[in-house]
DNA sequence: TCATTATTGATATAGTGTATCTCCCATGAC
DNA sequence: GTCATGGGAGATACACTATATCAATAATGA
């Protein structure tokens, strides 16, 4: 789990340099994602702020607010999951330009990978091939996790 | 395309196979998916089914004919894009264990690749690493077509 | 202080998908 | 041929994910 202190820390300057405000309710869901230290959807993020609070958090501002960090690249949405993240990149000082998530086909369970530069270099060139100028900068790949193969035999 | 005659006789013998009914209402969502060529979404294939006959296909039947049609492995869904593509290895004799689609996080617009055996080895190699049993045999890579690299430069 | 702009609240609505219950019809047993 | 059975389809409701829009409010700079 990432050190939440140098996160929140991180990602007020981030925010500063966007030229946008790292408002409480920002805080609040940007919170929530690095503790939860789990893929969220936007629903769960709300029902969680409104444990945590009294100050009732609305979907619809959970919404906007991702968007918002997704912008500053705070967090990732994932698509297959419909789940949103925080990045754990956040805090490493030396850029990273991509993200690789493991995502569990029955659980909706997600890990975050490292893939060989090698594997990237693959799917670049195969989606070169396909006419594709770039694969996404945040890959995710669907897969079985121990416990669901398992118990889907 | 696939060969339509060709993969609708192999869609029925595999109904047959699975121990289910090639109803109409199955060949003509099987029928559409395969003309179009295209990954398409529920409500899609069902308007598409709406405008070629008179006999309204509502969109509940659609899901219902979908999940069917992916059990006997004639379809795949496209959970990046929520779309439905009819499986190209239809009328393949041989055997593929891996399928894998290029989605363009722009348009939407899906082609399916061929990943070097390297790359999946790869794939399923930091699969593991993460505690994963298995990846998916029907692989989602989001990228950018160069249409939409273009526009959004 | 005031005007401007960013942020949030509130409501409505779209899109995607599942659950459930009923009815219909094809099939096989008799 | 008749009837019971079960698979298939229709219909309805609802859950979950997400966007659009407009009004209200708070923060900021002139």
């Amino acid at each position: 789990m990432l050190d939440y202190e140098k996160a929140m820390s991180i990602a007020e300057q981030k925010c500063l340099q966007g030229g946008i405000r790292f408002t409480q309710r920002r805080k609040q869901v940007l919170s929530v994602l690095i503790k939860a230290d789990a893929a969220l959807s936007a629903y769960e993020i709300a029902e969680q702020c409104n444990t945590d609070s009294k100050n009732k958090m609305p979907a619809m501002s959970v919404y906007r607010i991702l968007d918002l960090l997704q912008d500053q690249n705070l967090i990732h949405r994932l698509e297959i999951a419909n789940k949103y993240v925080s990045c754990s990149h956040m805090t490493c000082s030396h850029e990273h330009d991509q993200s690789q998530f493991l995502i569990c086909g029955g659980c909706r369970h997600v890990e975050e990978i490292y893939l060989s530069p090698d594997a990237v270099d693959a799917l670049q060139t195969a989606a070169s091939s396909a006419g594709f100028s770039a694969i996404s900068p945040q890959l995710e790949i669907k897969g079985w996790c121990a416990e669901c193969r398992q118990s889907n035999e």
